[in-house]
DNA sequence: TGTACATCAGTGAACGCGCGTTCACTGATGTAC
DNA sequence: TGTACATCAGTGAACGCGCGTTCACTGATGTAC
């Protein structure tokens, strides 16, 4: 056998995909080189192919890695309306705005996986789904009311969350910045309620 | 004075303006070089510093730019919700998904305006700004209700079209892509509204 | 037990290529005399 | 009217550099005999 125990090609291997993860969301994948990315895990050029194909191939397994990490956190919350609520604020935290390589791929990195080659978009796309099947289990079923089933629901509030964090993080004026996060929260948590009719539009309440 | 008319170098400008703009949202801005660049409004490398001190002048003008764009769009929109209807239909409707050359600059770019330096990020808070209070404008003014004041339901809407287009995006399941628009498309509107109260929650219903 | 060999994760130099940027030059025009 | 010069937008080759990837090599280990 070889000079190292047999689960060392593998522990290099998950060491890659999360140091990779931090860089990938910092930087960007266009933004990070390969020599940078290996280098983060203390390895040099050429033993990066020893562990993946190409880039292509690292940035596929670091995408189904991450958003796979991200509906696993969403599924360990027990439900209730509380918990929705605790992770709708500590996605919008400023904590989360101001830790791009720690934080959500998908505020980092979703407009870049869009234009990734197709085993990444599909990593993307199977975790994408379980991340929405879990905020939706954590959501009140009131599947036919106007706010619509919870699983649209769901992705109404992860669409918001995605895109607030992202603007929060693109301006430059810091007031500018908390009053996104502040909107989004109020929004989401809007969202995430099971069914909802205007109240200043009373003309259209009927009884 | 020289061989060409007057306004023959802003024009030029202008076209690079134009060009870079769409091929930016469509290769990313570390996926465009500054030969494609310039190659798209019919030119060569040499000429593009006769009208931009680097490559990420031109980011910060082609940000300027297609974020004043969008801004004005939505300010040539007359009032009434039936208006608002219509800009959310328009955003999230299949062909503006299929079209990221031609689309919201912040759906094909935001994640990288936040890591651009100070100038682009200025010049898309800017024009967020402007963004914003034009949609906001649009919107029922029930400023104290729960749902938010106008601003704080039109950066909600902004921040959930952004989040939502990218995922139909990214998506491979071209049914999932659909739900997304359609998810988006409800939430926009339930956020749209002025002011909501829970339904379902009957005991919170006092009078 | 000691020596020769096989294994293989990792090294680091090198490959061709495209990047952002610079610069000597071109050539069509307007101006001076 | 004709010639010499100034202007200047654009050309295209070249700069150094970092990219993704390849490959001959290293060296520590386990195995064979």
């Amino acid at each position: 056998m070889a000079r190292y125990p047999a689960d060392h090609k593998p522990a290099v291997r998950r060491r890659l995909v999360e140091t990779a993860g931090r860089r990938l969301k910092r930087d960007g994948i266009d933004g990070s080189g390969v020599a940078a990315l290996v280098a983060d895990a203390g390895l040099t050029n050429g033993a990066f192919y020893g562990h993946f194909a190409s880039k292509d191939d690292l940035v596929a397994a670091v995408v189904a890695d991450q958003v796979r990490a991200q509906a696993a956190r969403v599924e360990a919350v027990p439900p209730g309306p509380a918990s929705v609520e605790a992770f709708v604020d500590d996605y919008l935290a400023p904590s989360h705005r101001d830790d791009r390589a720690g934080g959500c791929p998908a505020a980092a990195l979703l407009a870049e996986i869009g234009r990734s080659d197709l085993a990444t978009r599909t990593a993307y796309t199977t975790g994408a789904t379980a991340l929405v099947d879990a905020l939706a289990g954590l959501l009140d079923d009131g599947d036919s009311g106007d706010g619509g089933s919870a699983r649209e629901r769901a992705i109404g509030v992860l669409a918001l969350l995605v895109g607030a964090l992202q603007a929060a993080r693109a301006v430059t004026d810091p007031v500018l910045s908390d009053a996104v996060l502040d909107a989004a929260r109020r929004g989401a948590l809007t969202l995430a309620r099971p069914r909802t009719t205007p109240r200043v539009a009373t003309h259209r309440e009927s009884a």
